[in-house]
DNA sequence: CTCCAGGTTCCGG
DNA sequence: CCGGAACATGGA
């Protein structure tokens, strides 16, 4: 039994781009589209030229999640004029910051430290498949991410057989809390972006780094700029060329003044850009070229 | 086998 | 404030 489909009109818009990107790890390939869950809505997408192809009924949830509204030209117009910039804005054209529910967000990049793109989605696909609600899709058994509550009532033993190191201590911590109230993330979706911040950094497992992360892919902040390894790559091989001691601050204040009010979509792009172009471990071997800032 | 991965936390200068 | 080290696991 096949949903009947739909197709939404899309400008400036690149379904590969933005679910190859690194900023959500459960999307999969099926055939020329994708396979995914939407909060508690399994879908397949698939783009043709300026089309989405989506199941009848799923067309505003999509165009919401895959935030087709964002005026994707204005953004990228923002962005400092520096050749990284410019190389990074070409070779991600039509991506986009995908609306992702706050807690799947979250929790997801609590499970990220120190892991690879591909060990962040195996470990969400675990999660979802042994605690996450069944979600069909013409058949195929998909599964939405586990609610705060039901996280929290498993046991850090339980958590650490899906591979997830010391980093379901983290994640339990952090779904007890939210279960419990003790952090609201509907009340840090009504914060300013320094106060939410500092809220979501009470939770275990949260930084700055992955706070950042959260506010830019669950709580449309756009101007978040998580600074991870790759990131900070680039910022040093770019910005701060043969240039020893650059501290962490010293990079975070840089970033927050120089890449605008859509810093965290030009992080996104920079981020993506690097990862694919430049060889691993990279950015020593990168010609510095010319200082953007 | 060694190295590193979208970090956080704790500890000593 | 800053630099180091520990923390788990699995690809490259």
């Amino acid at each position: 039994m096949t949903r009947p489909l739909r197709s939404v009109r899309v400008h400036d818009f690149d379904l590969e781009q933005t679910l190859d990107c690194g900023q959500v790890f459960h999307w999969r390939r099926d055939g020329a589209g994708w396979i995914g869950v939407i909060g508690e809505h399994a879908l397949r997408v698939e783009q043709r030229g300026e089309e989405l192809i989506v199941p009848a009924g799923m067309e505003t949830i999509a165009a919401h999640y895959f935030a087709l509204d964002h005026p994707l030209a204005e953004i990228c117009a923002s962005f400092p004029d520096d050749p990284a910039m410019a190389a990074a804005r070409d070779f991600c054209r039509g991506m986009r910051i995908v609306r992702q529910p706050a807690w799947e967000c979250l929790a997801t990049f609590i499970t990220s430290s120190m892991k690879q793109v591909a060990h962040i989605a195996q470990i969400s696909h675990t999660l979802r498949r042994r605690y996450g609600r069944c979600v069909k899709w013409d058949g195929a058994e998909l599964f939405a991410y586990p609610a705060p509550e039901a996280m929290a009532r498993l046991s850090e033993t339980e958590l650490r057989t899906c591979a997830l190191g010391y980093r379901a201590k983290n994640l339990l911590g952090a779904a007890r809390m939210i279960a419990e109230g003790q952090v609201d993330l509907a009340a840090v979706a009504a914060m300013g972006d320094a106060a939410a911040r500092v809220e979501l950094c009470r939770l275990p497992g949260v930084g700055e780094k992955v706070a950042n992360c959260a506010l830019l892919f669950g709580f449309e902040r756009v101007r978040a700029f998580p600074i991870d390894v790759w990131i900070e790559r680039v910022l040093r091989a770019i910005y701060f060329p043969r240039k020893r001691k650059v501290t962490a601050r010293r990079l975070r204040d840089f970033s927050a003044g120089y890449f605008g009010e859509y810093g965290g979509y030009a992080q996104q792009y920079l981020f993506h850009y690097a990862r694919k172009t430049w060889p691993r471990g990279g950015g020593k071997k990168l010609s510095p070229k010319k200082n953007g800032g």
